[in-house]
DNA sequence: ATATATAGGCACCTTATGGATAGTGAAGAA
DNA sequence: TTCTTCACTATCCATAAGGTGCCTATATAT
């Protein structure tokens, strides 16, 4: 028993000592979610991502990068002019993770107005309850 | 252009206001990643989930799942019986959810070994860094 | 009599993160 | 001359995440 889809190569993310519970941590970002999406369109300038994500601070959308850098996902090309120039692209691996994140963007906003609804009635339910 | 795949329905994760905007932050937790995985094989036990859920702690387990429970992801059955007996299970949303996060848990397994090595490389590059 | 299991709530504390603000440096426009 | 663009970096602060310990109440086990 428990066999059926856990460990499937002795990786088990449900195990916190295991290096894939870290890749979801990693994971588990709201600006990892759109900064991936917004690059699935092809390389683009870290200005022109900063207009894409709203309200998202310079120095979010840089540490983001960077992580998604350090982990294999995001190529960050340096061009050595005035005024200075950097794109970044998608890596193969990028490419591949990229086309689940879409789908849970895409869930996401297809599922937002029963979730809307699923909170207010949460709100409204707790409202009564303080009433009583 | 820039209407590939936005906003299909009017809502656009990209907006901070748009409601899915908020799905996405709700969604953007490695313990509602892991918590629904859990629950994806049927009705469990707070005790059982807190098992699995390794290093998870009694406050955080139960605050994942008010959170998922006021979204209407998870459903909450008490007995009212001593010592309690409490159930949760996944709605028929977070049925149609789990899908997709048990295929970003599995993408997260497989490609561990890459990502691994991708920091390891990035660790070293940045020890050369400061070498120099 | 004491301890355990059960599913929490509640209060307190430390640390991590998010986000805001300001600064850097060089070129080009006003 | 001051302003803007570009891609950052550094710093601060408020909030959030997460950890610890203690509390409920009762049936069962020791």
């Amino acid at each position: 028993m428990d066999s059926e889809e856990n460990s499937c190569l002795g990786y088990d993310a449900f195990r916190r000592t295991c290096p894939s519970h870290t890749v979801l941590e990693m994971l588990a970002s709201k600006w990892v979610y759109l900064v991936v999406c917004a690059l699935r369109k092809g390389r683009q300038r870290n200005g022109a991502l900063a207009r894409k994500l709203e309200g998202i601070t310079p120095k979010m959308l840089t540490q983001t990068l960077r992580v998604l850098e350090r982990d294999g996902l995001v190529r960050r090309q340096v061009y050595p002019v005035i005024p200075p120039r950097v794109e970044y692209e998608l890596t193969d691996l990028g490419q591949n993770l990229a086309g689940l994140l879409t789908q849970i963007r895409s869930w996401a906003e297809q599922h937002a107005p029963e979730i809307k609804d699923a909170r207010a009635r949460a709100s409204i339910a707790n409202e009564d309850e303080l009433a009583a």
